[in-house]
DNA sequence: GCCGTTTTCGGCCCGACTGTTTTCAGTCG
């Protein structure tokens, strides 16, 4: 896929620009367009080849040319042009906190500061004194921002990111004055990574709450504090941002904390040609308040629907809004069981037992069992003799149950040629089959590919798990051609994961949204190793979300008996 | 450079906080 590629050359074309001064509106063309590429769920070389890309928002006949020029040469030669007159390091400054376009281009005028190791060594020799607009407090800015920069903070799972936002909201919703609390941002968003976290209060006496909240004991540095808003980072080096509002202006706060940028950027032209104006404090007509405590009002107001955080990212949600057709999004309430658990047979920590009675206070009604096949030695997989016990001691469990059904299931590996850890006779003896990818990731895109096509093959096989194999900070996903598998799934009937493992995360929300689009089904499963994971199910809810995902797209949100139909190949 | 239920030209989202140049530009979200 070039999409991230094109998107990179399009954001450094608006960076240069931006030093250079250029015109402010086409600078933040590119960048938008940069965006809207980044957040495209399609291969931007079948959006070329199909002719549709003046279709995305923010691409016109000039960056069409330039999309395809890319996709053709490899290149864009107005930005290799413009490339020779800056040193190659200066975007890099950019990336320093505090400095922005004017900084990077003074630094660059006066000093002839290329890139961060320039500007370190700079400021060591005491050169940044004397530069007219930059004094003390600047230089130690700046510094502070050099060792951000070499920190390289990273973005933080979603997962971690919540128990950061936790520990900050838990000791503010309790104070006195707080009359409403929510978290914002990319966290309300519930994308897979976060940045930084943003809190959002309404309170009378904003000074007040201000001072508690840079006072917390996990806050280490405060980088802002004003009236209404402050920002601090925790000793883990992340940076959470906390407003007050008034609580008539809660929602139009909300709505503009929550973004995404590019979302309340085209809200915002919506509301002008109405003659309206939207900022944090609400939707006014000239200077009267029209609305703003609740961000369902302003969407009425826009004439549209209400959008959910998830969908905000501006990639055509507000224009089905507007004509009252988006989707109804799944919430973890639909969810009547998990496909995908672990129990002591293999590598879980608790007995199927356990795990039964975990599923039951979850509120499900049916929980699939699914231990590793033999193979997989390493998480204590199976043997063909060990599966008649296990089948039994499940007879046993569900004979003491009466609200909820364990299901006999098993993850059989997918070996390196696409053959299945167990026969087909033993294969269909199990309620549910979940076939995965645990070896061999460096194969060819190819090979994988064959791979996972021929476990969708097998008409014992009813899910594919964790289907581009990524793990959080141990690997990358590996190539697959996913349309291909696609086109198999819809056509043998094979649903795919969704694996909700904080780590996991696999599918994404793009790859979800493609296979609503494909007719695929999906299955929300956790792969739990023990009864605490079962919570992880909100994880894979937010993507599925995000998706854009209704319950009707998603295999365990049926009660049991359609459950097993609808897998029946 | 993009875009149109006022426009194919003339607009383009909006505001808080900081530091410095004492009236505002730069950065950030």
């Amino acid at each position: 896929m070039l999409n991230l590629k094109i998107a990179e050359t399009f954001r450094n074309l608006s960076q240069l620009f931006e030093i250079r001064q250029d015109n402010p509106f086409r600078t933040r063309a590119y960048e938008r367009a940069a965006q809207a590429i980044e957040g495209l769920n399609e291969d931007i070389e079948i959006i070329a080849q199909e002719g549709r890309l003046r279709e995305i928002p923010g691409i016109g006949e000039d960056l069409e040319r330039k999309i395809n020029e890319f996709i053709g040469t490899g290149k864009v030669r107005a930005y290799e042009e413009l490339k020779k007159s800056f040193p190659d390091g200066l975007l890099e400054l950019l990336r320093v906190p505090s400095v922005g376009p004017k900084t990077a281009k003074l630094l660059y005028d006066e000093l002839r500061i290329q890139n961060v190791a320039g500007l370190e060594s700079a400021i060591a020799k005491g050169k940044l004194k004397g530069i007219f607009g930059i004094k003390e407090k600047t230089i130690e800015n700046i510094t502070a921002g050099i060792s951000l920069f070499k920190a390289g903070k990273e973005r933080m799972p979603l997962s971690v990111a919540w128990q950061v936002a936790e520990s900050f909201l838990k000791p503010l919703q309790d104070l006195p004055g707080v009359k409403k609390i929510s978290c914002a941002g990319s966290l309300r968003r519930q994308k897979e990574t976060i940045k930084d976290i943003d809190i959002l209060i309404v309170s009378e006496k904003p000074q007040k709450i201000m001072h508690h909240f840079t006072s917390l004991p996990q806050v280490q540095e405060v980088i802002a504090s004003g009236s209404t808003k402050s920002s601090v980072r925790t000793d883990d080096g992340i940076q959470v941002d906390c407003r007050v509002v008034m609580e008539k202006s809660f929602g139009a706060a909300l709505l503009y904390f929550t973004g995404s940028k590019n979302f309340n950027i085209k809200l915002r032209q919506i509301a002008i040609r109405k003659s309206l104006k939207i900022n944090e404090y609400g939707v006014f007509r000239g200077k009267a308040f029209v609305a703003g405590r609740k961000e369902g009002e302003i969407f009425k107001l826009l004439g549209m629907e209400y959008i959910e955080p998830e969908l905000r990212e501006d990639t055509g949600e507000i224009e089905l809004a507007r004509k009252g057709k988006l989707p109804k999004l799944i919430t973890q309430d639909d969810l009547r069981g998990d496909l995908h658990t672990h129990s002591s047979w293999s590598d879980g920590n608790h007995t199927i037992q356990e795990m039964a009675h975990a599923a039951i206070r979850q509120g499900y009604s049916y929980i699939a069992v699914t231990d590793h096949s033999q193979g997989l030695t390493i998480a204590n997989g199976l043997s063909v003799k060990d599966l008649l016990k296990k089948k039994r001691e499940i007879e046993k469990v569900n004979n003491t149950l009466r609200r909820c059904k364990v299901l006999y299931g098993t993850e059989v590996d997918i070996d390196s040629q696409g053959g299945l850890d167990y026969p087909d006779e033993i294969l269909k003896e199990f309620d549910i089959v979940i076939a995965a990818i645990h070896s061999g990731f460096k194969q060819s895109k190819e090979k994988l590919t064959h791979r996972m096509l021929k476990a969708c093959d097998n008409k014992y096989v009813h899910i594919i798990s964790h289907p581009t194999g990524r793990l959080w900070g141990t690997r990358n996903a590996y190539e697959i051609d996913f349309d291909a598998i696609l086109t198999q799934a819809k056509d043998t009937n094979t649903a795919l994961e969704i694996n909700s493992f904080p780590l996991r995360l696999d599918l994404n929300d793009s790859h979800c949204r493609r296979a609503k689009e494909r007719g695929v089904k999906l299955a929300i499963n956790t792969d739990s190793h023990s009864i605490e994971h079962l919570q992880a199910a909100r994880f894979g809810i937010a993507v599925a979300r995000r998706g854009w995902l209704t319950s009707k797209d998603v295999l365990n949100t049926l009660p049991l008996g359609e459950l097993l139909k609808a897998i029946n190949k």
